[in-house]
DNA sequence: GGCAATTATGGTATCGATACCATAAGCGAC
DNA sequence: GTCGCTTATGGTATCGATACCATAATTGCC
């Protein structure tokens, strides 16, 4: 083996299994363009060719390289996601979503959780960046500046989903936190409650239960009902904490005739401790939740909740990347999606 | 610009806001190969360069090209997972096992999901290995031959688990449904319990729900108690679906004194309606449930279930796959992980 | 002090595909 | 019949990195 050859090996068995488009071309009697055309747009290439070309794939069990075919074509179908974390189960419904729209675009999707840490984040940019991906789904909506600088360098578009955030890198799909938040707690006022406390997850470094906490105040206001701190909380997630909030509430001299819980599965942790204790909902207090998990309709008593578009909330910012992608598109656009609330008996 | 010059410029600025490592090297004044080498085998640069290359990169705002880099050196940080349904949330606890493991070793992670179809996990493992992904963890343990194929030309290793397969294509790592199924219903059996139900998903094309069946008619046949096939059930996947086997089985003639459920979110659908009812749980009928949601210890009452090694199955998956990956093993592992039976007062 | 061994760096071919250009063949119109 | 146009195909440079080899500079050792 000449030097000049580093481990160029001829015929179809090489040492690694993939075989290459050479080798279809070969078994095809045609060139590697051919071969490549006959793949990616066929009407170029005659039908009798066409077929040859189809049989030489299928005989020497071909798998186009994309890496190189990206390399070559500085085009990638690579979509890169990032969120907070895989483990909590509010996200799954968006991730189906964009997966299903980029499956049917023949688009791949990259996943990389943050532990929401900014820093993280950042990390998981940069390593998408130097995947290539053709875009990025981001769901948190603050980003360290190193990130931000990456992003607008590397021109690739991008989505935000986490909230209806006021000043976009670039897209952003969601509904307003603010908004729901705000009707929720309008709905409840208008069924009469007078004192309804509003329980969220940590308020640091998370802009949605800022903007949750944001829009339960403004709907006190106009409800002219007055803000109670002892009917404001602030909780870690889990279904125990959901349970602690509920006591601390009741018990803590703010006297709500109405929990609001803003995240998570607190909701879920609250009613099963009434039922443990016997407490008739809402007689005791009324309790009205975030987020839509079927689990809400089915507890004893089924609980008021905000139904959030998640699954379309992951289905469209893979279109709007995918429009922006392709270049069916070049606008920023900005998707305002709807939530709705579901009244039960739980308030 | 000569016809010879596809699209290269000199200099920093082009249309694609990308550097590349030339002009890193440009910037610290030494070659590429010097270039290449300080960012991934620093020992070998000398300390005064090495430090020339990291002020240039950070100059230039370089973010290095994989599909470059993979292609050149036939290596890639990519690992492929892929499962029936990303939205099912039994499997995120697996898939962020992964992650995490994955992100400490500097990978990837590229998700497709099936939606339980055969034909779509082939389309998935022919995208994967166009990706020419370093590995591939694969939920399901029936694949179409044609997948198969794939995967034995393309080499890469493969993790299996949803459960002990007997004939893993590669390596598997999981629990043994079987062994579990039957562990609980010996369980069921020794607290006293004679006529226990079996309600699972449907079985076609679900080795994990034939092998819980397998383990629970084994466990009757030990505890010398009759099948009766009153006391069998296959439902689809949903709370509401729970609820109806319930009543099913308890009206249904076969009288059952307790009901294991082996699957998703059945049993947290039939003890909700226990308590819709008033039915004690275990007065009027033992529960029991396979997986271990959080949510089951916090019900009314807690219900007995199993606790599988999710998170961890997803680490070890991926460990075993980087050791593959990395060349430090070429051992074609099984593991068996372990489950341990909770025991709580549903039963 | 001389020579082998080691360390630091660069040159060039290559990974496997695609873009661009060139060219050959086919075809209708006048 | 010839011209011009379209259609089908191939040649070659290139994407951005790495592998391999060569070579220069430095060190160690008897």
């Amino acid at each position: 083996m000449s030097p000049s050859e580093r481990k160029t090996l001829q015929g179809a068995d090489r040492e690694n299994g993939a075989t290459r488009m050479r080798d279809v071309a070969r078994a095809a009697q045609v060139s590697t363009m051919t071969v490549s055309r006959a793949l990616k747009d066929p009407a170029k290439v005659s039908p009798e060719v066409r077929k040859r070309v189809a049989e030489a794939v299928a005989a020497v069990g071909y798998v186009p390289n994309k890496l190189a075919g990206s390399l070559s074509s500085s085009r990638s179908n690579v979509v890169g996601l990032i969120m907070p974390s895989i483990e909590n189960s509010l996200f799954s419904s968006t991730i189906q979503g964009i997966s299903d729209v980029l499956r049917r675009h023949d688009h791949q999707l990259m996943i990389a959780d943050t532990g929401y840490s900014a820093e993280a984040e950042e990390a998981a940019i940069r390593a998408f960046l130097a995947q290539r991906v053709a875009g990025l789904i981001l769901h948190d909506t603050t980003h360290s500046p190193a990130a931000v600088a990456m992003i607008r360098r590397s021109g690739v578009p991008v989505v935000e989903n986490g909230t209806l955030t006021p000043e976009p890198l670039d897209m952003v799909v969601s509904y307003s936190n603010e908004d729901a938040s705000r009707a929720m707690t309008l709905h409840l006022a208008r069924l009469g409650y007078r004192r309804i406390a509003f329980v969220s997850l940590p308020l640091a470094a998370n802009e949605r239960s800022r903007d949750r906490r944001r829009g339960y105040l403004a709907a006190l206001e106009e409800s002219r009902l007055a803000a109670d701190p002892r009917l404001v909380l602030e909780m870690p997630p889990g279904l125990a904490s959901g349970a602690e909030a509920l006591l601390r509430l009741v018990e803590g001299g703010g006297d709500p005739d109405a929990i609001f819980f803003a995240g998570d599965v607190l909701a879920i942790g609250a009613v099963l401790e009434c039922t443990r204790r016997g407490w008739p909902v809402p007689g005791k207090v009324a309790i009205a939740a975030f987020d839509n998990f079927d689990l809400l309709g089915h507890l004893v008593p089924p609980v008021t909740t905000l139904k959030l578009p998640r699954l379309e909330i992951g289905r469209r910012s893979a279109e709007v990347l995918l429009d922006r992608i392709t270049g069916r598109s070049r606008a920023a656009v900005a998707v305002d999606l709807r939530f709705e609330i579901i009244h039960r008996s739980s308030t």
